[in-house]
DNA sequence: TGAAGCAGTTATAACTTCTAACGAAAGCGC
DNA sequence: GCGCTTTCGTTAGAAGTTATAACTGCTTCA
């Protein structure tokens, strides 16, 4: 029953089939976005018919929430490596935008529009809250932010809240202006990357990595 | 010909039907999303059939993007009024925010993940371009913000690239500071809202009014 | 070699958007 | 008031989708 590994050729087979259909579901996604994805346009592409598919994956939307699985798979590693490599958020930040740029509907697959029913399995939650450590993990060296007495009076108040309720960055024991900063990242970076791949920059004349780099410098002092 | 308002009962009951269209729409697009619009649903739900609707919408993409203009106009209204009574960016994003949250797939259809081919129509970017003018003409008054000669040296680079191109804001005679300010209102309340409408701080136990709130602050001294 | 499982096929159901052709009703000109 | 024209809503149907059921062959395994 192949415990664990692909081992019998039936099984490599079947893989590699699995990885074929899902490398054709990401082309149409990047040309057509999600909800553009057709199973059986995928079948005739890959030279066989309709629903043999269904041998593969159990139903379209078991399909679309294997790539979003693989997406936030594919940040992780992105996050997990930049990490890894230089502590600084920047470096950080910068392997974030390289990675939605590569691929914005693998981005939006993630960070877009939410089916109002829809609610993600637990793995990939798991993965979700994984994300956000590396920030904090990076956010954390530099210590107190403070740049002036004002900006501290102004986030007395978030990072109270932060410091009671740090549940979701399972129990992190960062300073409370860690944890703000961190969060930060995430929001601030996310609000001008949505915006640049959704096209909202375009006809503004002005350039987007900018205001991207801009956010940066005020994140990691 | 009808050449201004609906006068005759024809066109009235025209109007008429049309709205309810839209309504039915806005409804399945809240229970549903976009995707989950279905032409045929809401002419069952209207007690007719099928492509009676198409006398009233040439295509579904036609309702959708009438759909998306309306939401425009809504929230352009919204930011409209809200920057006549009290002119403060906080009262801005608190409105900005209840427009959100009281219909979440609205805020989407303008901000959600976009359809890589679509193209919006002249008249929808001119309104989103007419939303940005609010913030800016709320941010000017303050005038330099500098909380420390730290944040102007770090902001310079950006407020000179903004200044050297503000077609986006229409010429806009604002200071540097001030452009870069209605920007920055505009990509990090989008980074919390639409992260918020997605529910990606369900679970985490946080209160996302309170990040909001704290953006703000730093947005309005 | 025989038995069992799996891959891929066609057929079919139940949807969807959208076009075409038709009947009926309403409005407009005379 | 009468007739013509426009518009509305209908049914029929084409082309597409997801998904299931039943059947055929091939592979694998004991």
């Amino acid at each position: 029953m192949t415990v664990a590994g692909k081992k019998t050729p039936r099984d490599r087979y079947r893989a590699q089939l699995r990885a074929e259909i899902k490398e054709r579901a990401w082309e149409q996604i990047a040309a057509a976005g999600a909800t553009g994805l057709s199973l059986n346009a995928i079948a005739k592409q890959m030279g066989m018919s309709g629903p043999a598919l269904y041998r593969y994956f159990a139903s379209r939307d078991d399909l679309i929430t294997e790539l979003i699985r693989d997406a936030y798979h594919s940040l992780a590693d992105t996050i997990r490596t930049a990490a890894a490599s230089g502590a600084d958020l920047a470096v950080l930040g910068h392997a974030l935008r390289a990675w939605a740029l590569d691929d914005p509907q693998r981005y939006f697959l993630i960070y877009g529009t939410p089916v109002p029913g829809y609610q993600a399995p637990d793995d990939i939650t798991a993965i979700a809250s994984e994300i956000m450590e590396a920030p904090l993990n990076t956010a954390q060296p530099t210590g107190g932010s403070a740049p002036g007495v004002d900006a501290g009076h102004r986030d007395a108040r978030l990072e109270a809240h932060l410091a009671q309720h740090r549940q979701w960055a399972a129990d992190h024991p960062a300073p409370p202006a860690a944890l703000r900063r961190a969060l930060l990242f995430w929001t601030r970076l996310h609000g001008i990357l949505s915006l640049e791949l959704a096209g909202h920059f375009t006809g503004m004349g002005l350039d987007p990595a900018e205001l991207y780099d801009n956010e940066l410098r005020h994140l990691s002092p």
